[in-house]
DNA sequence: TCATTTTGTTTTGAAGATCAAAGTATTTCA
DNA sequence: TGAAATACTTTGATCTTCAAAACAAAATGA
C-alpha cells in the first residue's frame, strides 16, 4: 500500500518529534539545559571541527540553513552555557570560528550514541531483505530533495 | 549503505524543510497568510471534520501534540484569518468545536494536492521494486515509534 | 594610497510557537 | 447543593526565527 500521501509530511514530523523528545529526556540527567535544537547545533559545530571543515558562524548557519543572526543569538546562549567557544579567526579578522568545548564533546557524544542506538535497533526490526531498499530510498530522496525536483 | 546513523534525523528534518518551504511558495499566489504550522493545524481540523471524528479544541490539540493553551492562541489567529471558527458545543457547553470556514477548506484541497504530486513524483523516481519496500518500512517505523521502543 | 565596496558577524525589533500555571466556566458526582 | 473534575482561555515567560540596520575588517580599484 503506497502511503497516504497528505500525511507523509505529518508522519515525519511526528517520527522526529518522538526522537527528539526521548532523546532529551535521555540526556535530561546528564545535561539538562539542552534543547533538541541545541543539540543540532551542538552537533554540526562538532562535525565541521573533526572533519576540518570550514567552521566559521556562516558556513554553520549555512549548514543549519537559518540566517547568520539566528545562529548569533543561539551561539551566544551555548556559549553562556558553556558548549560552545567563539574564537577570533586570526586570518580573517571579521570571521569568528565556532568550537566546542569539552563539555560540548560530551554531549555530541551521548547524542551520537542515542542515533547509533535507535537507528540500530529499527533497522533489526525490518526484514532483512528491506534494510538495503531502505538504504536506497533514502539516497534517492536526497537526490530527489536536492535537485529542485519540487515544482 | 546502512545510513548514518548520527544524521537520520538531520536527514528527515532537512526533508521536512524542504518539504515546506516549498509549499509555502507555492500556496503563496493564494493563501499569503499562512505559515507552514498554520496549515498543518488546518489539516489536522478538516481531517477531523471530514471523517466526523472528535474536533473539540482538546482533541486537535493532542491530534497535533501541542498543549490546549497553544492550541488556543494559534486558533485566534486562524480564525482571525479567517480559515477557521469556534463553535460552542451545546451538548457541553465547556467545550468548543474547531471547523474549518470555506477559506480553510480551499488551502487544505491545496496542500492535499500539493502532498500528492511531491509523492507521485518523488514515488516514479525509485526503482519499481523499491517502491514497495518502502511502503513496509513505513508500516515498521510507525509500529517501531508508536510502542516505546525507544530506550 | 585611500575611498568605496564587499564580506562576515552582531544587534535590533518584531513575530510565531511553545509551555506551565493560574483563571474561568461548566459539568459531574457524592 | 457543594466539591471535584473537566474544557478551555489567559498570562507570563522562553526560544527560535527573520529582515534590516549597524559594525568591523578586508578587498578592490582608481
Amino acid at each position: 500500500m503506497v502511503p497516504k500521501t497528505q500525511s507523509l509530511s505529518r508522519f515525519l514530523l511526528y517520527i522526529l518529534e518522538r526522537l527528539s523528545s526521548a532523546e532529551e529526556s535521555r540526556l535530561a540527567a546528564e545535561f539538562t539545559d539542552l534543547s533538541a535544537r541545541e543539540l543540532q547545533i551542538i552537533e554540526v559545530v562538532c562535525a565541521a571541527q573533526a572533519s576540518g571543515v570550514d567552521n566559521r558562524s556562516s558556513a554553520i548557519a549555512a549548514a543549519l540553513g537559518i540566517t547568520a543572526g539566528t545562529l548569533t543569538s543561539s551561539v551566544s546562549q551555548l556559549v553562556e552555557k558553556e558548549y560552545l567557544t567563539r574564537q577570533l579567526d586570526e586570518d580573517d579578522r571579521r570571521a569568528r570560528r565556532i568550537c566546542p568545548t569539552e563539555k560540548g564533546w560530551q554531549a555530541n557524544t551521548l547524542h551520537t550514541l542515542f542515533y547509533q542506538e535507535i537507528t540500530g535497533n529499527f533497522l533489526n526490526t525490518l526484514p532483512p531483505g528491506d534494510v538495503d531498499a531502505f538504504s536506497r530510498v533514502l539516497e534517492y530522496a536526497e537526490i530527489f530533495f536536492r535537485k529542485k525536483s519540487i515544482p
